[in-house]
Parts: C-alpha cells; sequence; structure tokens
DNA sequence: ACTCTGACGGAAT
DNA sequence: GATTCCGCCAGAG
C-alpha cells in the first residue's frame, strides 16, 4: 500500500509544517525529510509561496537549513516573518538568522 | 514535450 | 566561512 502520493507531496508538505509546536522552527531539508521528499527540500518553498493566505500553514516557521529567512524578493516579507517568529519567543541574530541549535523543532520534544 | 526558474540542501573545493 | 557544482522536482511560458 503506501499509498501512491501521485501529487500529495505537497499535502505531506503541509502536514508536516502544521505539526510544527509554537516557538520552534523547521528548515526545508527537515520538513521534505520527515515529508518523504529528503532531497526534495526545493518543492517545500515552492508550495509554501504558493500557499493561499487561506491556509492555516504556519510557512513563518519555516526556514532554511542556515537558520535564516529566504528573500522571496520582497524585504518586506522577510521582516515580517521575523517578527512572528519573535512573538513566538524565538531571538534572531544581527543578521536576521536564529540559533537552529536552540529553536529548531524535534519530534522528541 | 522542452526550457528556465525557484522560500533549498549538501558535499566538495 | 565563502564559493561552486550538483541533485531534485514542480509551475509557468
Amino acid at each position: 500500500m503506501e499509498s501512491k502520493d501521485e501529487s500529495g507531496n505537497a499535502a505531506k508538505l503541509l502536514a508536516v509544517v502544521l505539526q510544527i509546536p509554537k516557538g520552534s522552527v523547521g528548515t526545508y531539508g527537515q520538513i521534505a525529510k520527515l515529508a518523504g521528499l529528503s532531497r526534495n527540500a526545493r518543492q517545500v518553498g515552492t508550495v509554501l509561496n504558493r500557499l493561499p493566505e487561506d491556509s492555516d500553514v504556519p510557512w513563518h516557521r519555516v526556514v532554511n537549513a542556515q537558520g535564516k529567512i529566504s528573500d522571496r524578493g520582497d524585504g518586506v516579507f522577510a521582516g515580517l516573518q521575523r517578527q512572528m517568529l519573535e512573538s513566538e519567543g524565538i531571538e534572531f541574530d544581527d543578521d536576521s538568522k536564529l540559533n537552529l541549535s536552540v529553536h529548531q523543532w524535534r519530534e522528541c520534544d
């Protein structure tokens, strides 16, 4: 069985993001891996980019492997995400980076 | 069907 | 730590 997951990959990615607890963040690679798309971190960004505002997905809790917020081209976007994460208790560096060693989400938490 | 780009990651140099 | 190259795949034209 294992389902075919034809194009359900996006749904799986979103499902993983929804599992991220408040005050924690996940990396694209980590989410992709948990979703079964270990080498497909790119699609994570692609999916979140096309994510509608109607979604209940905390996309703001998703950052890249560097613990940094990805610029989509809109500098405002990154700044907004930073504030949202700070609002959840996450601290940033002067480079808009956060300490993954402390804030990265873990299933065993 | 083809090409190009893209919220990325990781290993190699 | 920075740069380079590769992999992997989904949208859009």
